[in-house]
RNA sequence: GCCCGAGUGGCGGAAUGGUAGACGCAGCGGAUUCAAAAUCCGCCGGUAGCGAUACCGUGCGAGUUCGAGUCUCGCCUCGGGCACCA
């Protein structure tokens, strides 16, 4: 065979990897273990693109570490509880389990040709009752240890469905299918009590060192610790009994430029209000139609309701504000009431405006210059809190001093005057964890008229879901399961019934990489293997996740080793993560007679010099930028057709080439024409090299040698620093230098049995078959990864650029080990130093030593 | 609306505050071939110039610096998240 036909030789070595167990992950304790994990996938029937790369950096890493000596865990499973399966049931009849268990195993098909170094045995799908056994113990444990309680919470309600809906499942405040209002009800729900972690939380993200900035900042912003006044307002009248409004603010300082007080829809005193105020009933009524999303209630029109209440102002009691209803206030958050200051708040001063109420600045800039103020129309004046500002109607220390030192000032201000008590909040909410559907784990508890909320014994774990369920009729099939439904009390005895709500799928992505670590132990984990795998090492996921899922499963190690589950060291279980951006693809689009768009797929156009055309009529497509890949846009390319036509080493390194990981990369077809090419030059070079002798020792040998430790140095250097890309550029570079080298055969077979291991991670396949040809020894799967000697990396001498005045003039080579006064007398000699001196003395004179010198004439 | 990113040739991108455009794609020129495919060699940011070279150039506008794609501030555009999508 003297050209590279993947289909031959992908299998061949998949087999052999097989035959070796090279993937497996051995609890070795003489050997430093490593643990890299790639987000586990939804099941959702089809590998994506965008999956190939996510697992291909991951077994980048996976290999080179193994390479390096480490005993290597690399496990996959299956995210596979979910709407999805329960929306398909809906939608053709089938059974959510049926559905997600087909889709497994055709996703797995499509997986395993891509020759990822995955520990296959320890697969298993969230949806497997072994696995949902083990997280209903988890649950039972935490709601004993405390960590779990239930309260109300809104939810979307659907009042022709009958059911509760997910925020995407509402469209313009429509259910999707019913097309009915949504209505935000109140249910009775658990709940994880993550926010007792929020200090800890935060605290702990800044020892995250190998976790992206963003992510952390991002986190720390969900968290939103803040500090600020918790005050009451005293009511004029005192209304079905209340004399008070008890408000927080983060801005005391304002105290003086309060126009109105505001309270949720749901604050105690306007559920109190609407009882004998149908006005009042009507506006919380609609205020309650609005979905539940934050997003939602941010970019909604302002609205209030004047409820003819007022309040006293706390530092004058002649002063009276209005009490409005808002609808843009939470319950949730603070006190669910504020004062508003419509001149140092963009939302209030909308609302004042609206509302006719009074603007007044508390502060201006110090240099006001310029600056026109909220009450003369200006916009809300908002600055940093550590900038320094005029204040014009402050109460608390001096006029002119940052925010932050108005607010500790104001606060100080209201603890000795009486006035309220400074107080650190969080704006984190505990994890409502219910969810009334029924493909998710069931919650293990039973309610008993007489004993209450009832966990289930643990040896009657799991609580399974039941098999004989249909999806025809509107509401949660486990609600009207009668024999799965009623069961005795566990406790006593007498008839209960069984919590009908399922788990978040949140919860069970909250732990499984613990559960990787012993897949089939009787126990959430076993604690002796949980503490060699345990942490992961490397993570690697979309930067969609970057809250939630990593939020929620940072509380959960903290959880199970509260309940004895994990080690102590483990609470962080995630050493570095990565976040990898998407893979996109550019749009092709015609119109059809009434002007609409239509979508075309990549395979159905054909790219012209003069355009792009469907294959079939030959109409022009409108090309579109590229966007993410999705379905409805038909901008998708199938992995399964890459692999058939190119091979898995094509796609992997495709994928990895063109863009940094942390960035988008565009699908093209003609990048991965020439990823194809690339691969099948080497295979070409490594072929024609096979029966090469010893290496001659000339100098071109020698050279030789010098570029293959300089192309050992950067790849590694790449791949630990996850810049793939730079990685495989240098590769390339290495290519050309070896087909070009006049070097000895042997010393060419040399450099490509080493050019075999650095793009084993990437391309293992061909790695394998170059490695066979060139006469390596073993499996290069099995290989110790090349150590660039570091005294063959030196450079004799350098080219220093020359710079006038910052602009590039000239060159100077000088030798490498050159020190700073050598290279001065040159520079000074150089022609375009000279010219540029005219006789006369340079002004500076800065020397880098090894990077550039710059005159300043 | 709020929080977090990203923006560099025709395209994807490279560049510890130190020669902007490595490497790849596309394009152009050449070799090989009866011809093509494949392969190999060379050129390739813009403007002006035969050329040496000069000027301009990293989304826009300021600033810090001997020197800014990189740091700071203010904008613009695009993307991610916003607690029941996973």
């Amino acid at each position: 065979m003297s050209r590279l036909i993947p289909s031959e030789i992908e299998p061949k070595w998949q087999a052999a990897w097989d035959d070796a167990e090279c993937f497996r992950a051995v609890h070795d304790p003489e050997r430093p273990k490593y643990y890299v994990l790639e987000m586990f996938p939804y099941p959702s029937g089809r590998i994506h693109i965008g999956h190939v790369r996510n697992y291909t950096m991951g077994d980048v890493i996976a290999r080179y570490k193994s390479s390096c000596g480490f005993s290597v865990l690399h496990p996959m499973g299956w995210d596979a509880f979910g709407m999805p399966a329960e929306n398909a049931a809906m939608a053709s009849g089938g059974h959510p389990a049926t559905w997600t268990y087909d889709n497994i195993r055709e996703m797995r098909a499509q997986m395993k040709p891509l020759g990822l170094s995955i520990d296959w045995t320890r697969e298993f799908a969230t949806c497997d009752p072994e696995y949902y056994a083990q997280q209903q113990r988890l649950f039972i444990d935490m709601l004993e240890e405390g960590l779990i309680y239930r309260k109300a919470a809104v939810v979307n309600w659907d009042p022709v469905d009958m059911t509760v809906l997910a925020n995407e499942q509402v469209e313009n405040g429509r259910g999707w299918r019913s097309g009915a209002l949504v209505e935000r009800r109140e249910l009775t729900q658990w709940f994880f009590k993550i926010s007792d972690f929020a200090e800890e939380l935060l605290e702990a993200l800044d020892g995250l060192e190998k976790w992206p900035e963003k992510v952390r900042l991002m986190q720390a912003n969900w968290i939103g610790k803040s500090r600020g006044l918790q005050f009451a307002f005293s009511l004029v009248d005192d209304p079905d009994g209340f004399d008070r409004v008890e408000v927080y603010t983060t801005r005391p300082d304002t105290l003086m430029g309060a126009s109105f007080v505001g309270i949720s829809p749901d604050h105690p005193l306007a559920k109190a209000l609407e009882k004998d105020n149908a006005e009042i009933a009507a506006f919380n009524a609609e205020c309650r139609r609005m979905g539940t999303s934050e997003e939602e209630l941010e970019t909604a029109e302002k609205r209030g309701f004047d409820t003819g209440l007022t309040v006293r102002h706390p530092f004058d009691t002649a002063w009276e504000l209005p009490v409005y209803i808002a609808n843009f206030i939470l319950m949730d958050y603070g006190t669910g009431a504020i004062f508003g200051c419509p001149a140092h708040d963009a939302r209030d001063l909308e609302f004042a405006r609206k509302y006719d109420l009074p603007v007044v600045s508390t502060f201006e800039p110090l240099d006001a210059e310029g600056f026109v103020a909220p009450d003369d129309g200006g916009d809300a004046y908002v600055p940093q809190k550590s900038e320094k500002v005029s204040y014009v109607k402050g109460f608390a220390g001096d006029e002119a001093q940052t925010g932050s030192q108005g607010i500790d000032a104001a606060i100080a201000f209201c603890e000795d005057s009486g006035v309220g008590r400074g107080v650190t909040k969080f704006r984190l909410r505990d994890w409502g964890l219910s969810r009334q559907r029924y493909w998710g784990c069931p919650i293990p508890v039973v309610h008993c008229s007489t004993c209450g909320t009832v966990p289930e014994k643990r040896e009657n774990l799991p609580v399974r879901l039941p098999d004989d369920v249909s999806f025809d009729q509107p509401g949660n099939p486990l609600d009207r399961h009668p024999t799965w439904r009623d069961v005795p009390c566990p406790k006593c005895g007498a008839p209960a019934k069984r919590e009908t709500d399922t788990m978040d799928t949140f919860v069970d992505s909250s732990w499984y990489f613990a559960r990787f670590t012993a897949p089939h132990a009787e126990t959430p984990t076993n604690m002796a293997e949980a503490g060699y795998w345990m942490n992961v090492d490397q993570y690697i996921g979309g930067i969609e996740h970057a809250i939630l899922h990593l939020l929620y499963s940072r509380f959960f190690a903290r959880a199970m080793h509260l309940t004895g589950h994990l080690p102590e060291r483990c609470k962080e279980p995630f050493e570095a993560l990565f976040t990898q951006g998407m893979v996109t693809h550019e749009i092709y689009q015609t119109r059809d007679a009434q002007d609409r768009p239509v979508y075309h797929l990549p395979e159905d156009v054909e790219r012209r010099d003069d355009g792009v055309f469907l294959r079939d009529t030959g109409a022009a497509v409108e090309v579109i930028p590229s966007a993410k890949m999705s379905k409805s846009k038909k901008n998708v390319v199938d992995p399964v057709a890459i692999v058939e036509s190119y091979g898995a080493d094509t796609a992997r390194w495709f994928v990895m080439s063109d863009s940094p990981p942390e960035r988008d990369v565009e699908w093209t077809a003609a990048g991965a024409e020439a990823a194809f090419k690339h691969l099948g030059r080497v295979y070409r070079i490594a072929f024609e090299l096979k029966d090469a002798g010893a290496p001659e020792g000339g100098a071109e040998d020698a050279a030789l040698e010098r570029a293959t430790h300089r192309a050992i140095a950067d790849v590694t250097e790449g791949i630990e620093g996850f810049a793939f890309n730079t990685s495989i550029a240098k590769l390339y570079g290495f290519t050309n230098t070896i087909a070009k080298s006049k070097a000895s055969a042997g010393a060419r077979a040399q450099a490509m049995r080493t050019m075999a291991q650095l793009m084993s991670p990437m391309t293992p396949h061909l790695a394998e078959e170059v490695w066979s040809l060139l006469a390596g020894e073993g499996l290069v799967a099995q290989a110790a990864w090349p150590k660039a000697d570091p005294a063959l990396l030196v450079e004799d001498s350098v080219t220093l650029p020359i710079q006038i005045n910052g602009k590039r003039r000239g060159e100077l080579e000088v030798a490498a080990d050159a020190d700073k006064a050598a290279v001065e007398t040159l520079v000074l000699e150089h022609p375009a130093v000279v010219k540029a001196l005219d006789g006369g003395q340079p002004k500076k004179l800065i020397v880098v030593p090894g990077r550039i010198v710059n005159v300043v004439v």
